[in-house]
DNA sequence: GCCAACGTTGGC
DNA sequence: GCCAACGTTGGC
């Protein structure tokens, strides 16, 4: 098996945070509503890993680890009438938006805040730490990844 | 297809 | 609350 490719997904965790995942143990990432957020996650192969970002909150950063256990699942809330993430464009026989299910892996020994992600790296190595970033899902460089995963674990 | 107006994200 | 950086929408 290939070595698994590594990500980054943004919730706020006023909606759902690591420890709601670290509770429910696999959740679906649904409600993702911009395209390359959603073209990012139908490239997503089952056992990749992604890191799960605080985002809109003090301070945002990254709170812990999951991975990718199911691919292409329709997004059930774009037909939820009241579901803030309803889509009326959207139709059973033609979905619009998709997701991936996640299954908790673990909670960061030591949060690493956007400031120090920010010291850590610059714009070309981390999309996210990018001035005005708003894409919800980013694609992690591997060598970028193991970097991260060495400053999150204890130690 | 162009582009202006508007909406959203999210750090600060 | 401000605003940068996009994405989306709709008239033409």
């Amino acid at each position: 098996m290939n070595e698994p490719n590594y990500w980054l997904m943004k919730s706020e965790p006023d909606a759902y945070s690591i420890d709601t995942l670290k509770r429910d143990g696999v959740t679906l990432w649904d409600g993702i509503r911009n395209y390359q957020a959603r073209n990012f996650m139908r490239r997503m192969m089952i056992g990749d890993k992604v890191f799960f970002y605080h985002s809109n909150c003090k301070p945002p950063g990254i709170a812990g680890f999951m991975e990718v256990v199911d691919l292409n699942i329709i997004d059930p809330t774009q037909f939820q009438k009241e579901s803030g993430y309803y889509d009326q464009k959207s139709s059973k026989e033609n979905p619009r938006w998709d997701c991936v299910k996640v299954k908790y892996l673990f909670k960061a020994d030591k949060f690493l805040s956007l400031p120090e992600l920010k010291i850590l790296f610059n714009e070309e190595e981390l999309l996210l730490v990018k001035k005005g970033n708003r894409l919800s899902i980013i694609p992690v460089e591997t060598k970028i990844a193991k970097s991260i995963l060495e400053r999150i674990k204890q130690g």
